[in-house]
RNA sequence: GCGGAUGUAGCUCAGUUGGUAGAGUCCCAGAUUGUGGCUCUGGUUGUCGCGGGUUCGAGCCCCGUCGUUCGCCCCA
């Protein structure tokens, strides 16, 4: 048996509504934002991802699927939209003619990483990204809209967690201080943030170890380094929070693995997943425009896991009852009646009603069994009887009553 | 890439100290001579993940391998 590869699952009837749910709800809520929708490539030039996610985070250096193509290029399957889609921003120009551009997107994503749960080698994520502004206004927005589509899926218990990592010049100051402090203490690091200390030292800062946590716990903070514009930046993007309503716990310790964010940045969790208990995130990367060879241009979006939100709505029951495979089930009782059956659905699809028939040329029992299973509202009962009056029975299958009717006036006939 | 668990019917799982497999569910049919759900009766389904080894004999023990899962790491 050929078995699908490590990491990529099959999306079957009975899971696939739960993907369709999800898109039709970003779609609708995105709607509501006045963002277009935006596909771009599976695969892009290697250098887009390399250039933009940053020389030191894993995605670079171990989890790409990266290939030479049969023209010498070095191709890679996305691991990640935000890159990809400044890139298509940049080459299309779409910043021309608008003053903000707000664009969302839902694709499949591919990362080599050892499969977990919530964590797969091919796998979903939506976002928005709204691009042109530098404004506190264009944060609040983005973090507005990830948050009423997490509403608007059922997900009531979450957290919002929020924190700036300022421009380039308090991130450079915060970082001095920040290698200093962990190389005075650095005998007691783990091994691991011994190695990010030389690499990418604000990641020491979310390291699990407890050794390390401790040690984190009197790290300077972020917040203590911000310069006076980027201060007065995350202080307005907290004041609209607020005055939105939405709640938020800061947490300076948040510093996001990609290497292209500044600013606000922030993240949504959930105690219904495990270890990955990050289910969207995302933040500010007004210097990503210029990284990838295009003109100063500030941005600000967010990216969300398809499984792991699916997983939460697992959890808490969201989805259970939207059974409605059918609304008529045409059934005959017998064989010789079976073209008429075929007929009659045909022509009740032509009104707009989902209509089954049996294919297997079974009983009627077996048919209205089948009706059953697949829930449907009405039974349209073709016999002989009927058949030599030119009527059918209509069965309502919630109440069980019946009646016969001439079979020109069905189409005359609501079956809600 | 590292560490721990695990892999038996479509699904959920049992399988006693090694003696070549079972339950529930699902599915199919019947009880109901044209009427589903409930009930009862009967029936189908397995290379016991795969490959080696030990043994007279392996679902069970050993080694390897693949998949899954839980953590680390990474991240959505």
């Amino acid at each position: 048996m050929i078995q699908s590869v490590r990491g990529t699952k099959d999306l079957l009837p009975g899971e696939i509504e739960k993907f369709q749910f999800l898109e039709k709800t970003i779609r609708n809520v995105t709607e509501l934002y006045g963002y277009k929708e935006i596909r771009t490539p599976i695969f892009e030039k290697t250098e887009v991802f390399s250039r933009s996610i940053g020389e030191n985070t894993d995605i670079v250096n171990k989890e790409m699927y990266t290939f030479i193509d049969k023209g010498g290029e070095s191709i890679t399957l996305r691991p990640e939209k935000t890159a990809a889609l400044v890139r298509s921003v940049i080459q299309n120009n779409l910043t021309h003619d608008v003053a903000s551009l707000r664009l969302w997107y839902f694709g499949p994503f591919f990362r080599y990483e050892r499969p977990q749960k919530g964590r797969l080698r091919q796998f979903h994520q939506f976002g928005a990204e709204c691009i042109s502004s530098a404004n506190a206004e264009a944060d609040a927005e983005i973090i507005l809209l990830a948050n009423h589509l997490i509403k608007k899926l059922g997900i009531n218990e979450y957290d919002l967690q929020l924190n700036s990592l300022g421009n380039e010049q308090s991130r450079a100051d915060y970082r001095t201080e920040l290698v200093k402090y962990l190389n005075e203490n650095k005998e007691s690091l783990s091994e691991e943030s011994k190695s990010r200390l030389e690499s990418n030292p604000l990641r020491v800062l979310d390291s699990k170890d407890n050794a390390d946590k401790k040690i984190v716990e009197s790290a300077p903070i972020i917040i203590d380094y911000l310069d006076n514009e980027s201060k007065l930046h995350f202080d307005k993007v907290r004041e609209l929070l607020d005055k939105a309503g939405v709640k938020y716990i800061i947490e300076p310790r948040l510093v996001r693995g990609l290497d292209y964010y500044c600013h606000t940045v922030f993240e949504f969790r959930s105690s219904a997943l495990g270890a990955q208990d990050a289910f969207g995130g995302g933040g500010r990367y007004d210097g990503l425009f210029e990284q990838l060879g295009g003109k100063q241009t500030p941005a600000v979006g967010f990216a969300m896991g398809a499984e792991r939100l699916i997983l939460i709505l697992d959890a808490i029951n969201v989805l259970q009852n939207i059974k409605n495979d059918c609304d008529i089930y045409v059934v005959c009782s017998s064989e010789k009646l079976l073209d008429s059956a075929l007929v009659t659905a045909e022509q009740l699809r032509n009104h707009q009603y989902k209509v089954v028939s049996d294919l297997q040329r079974r009983s009627f029992k077996a048919q209205m069994r089948e009706a059953d299973k697949l829930s449907a509202k009405y039974c349209v009962i073709i016999g002989d009887d009927e058949e030599s009056r030119k009527a059918v029975t209509v069965k309502n299958m919630k109440t069980g009553t019946q009646a016969e009717i001439k079979r020109d006036l069905l189409q005359t006939i609501s079956f809600k």
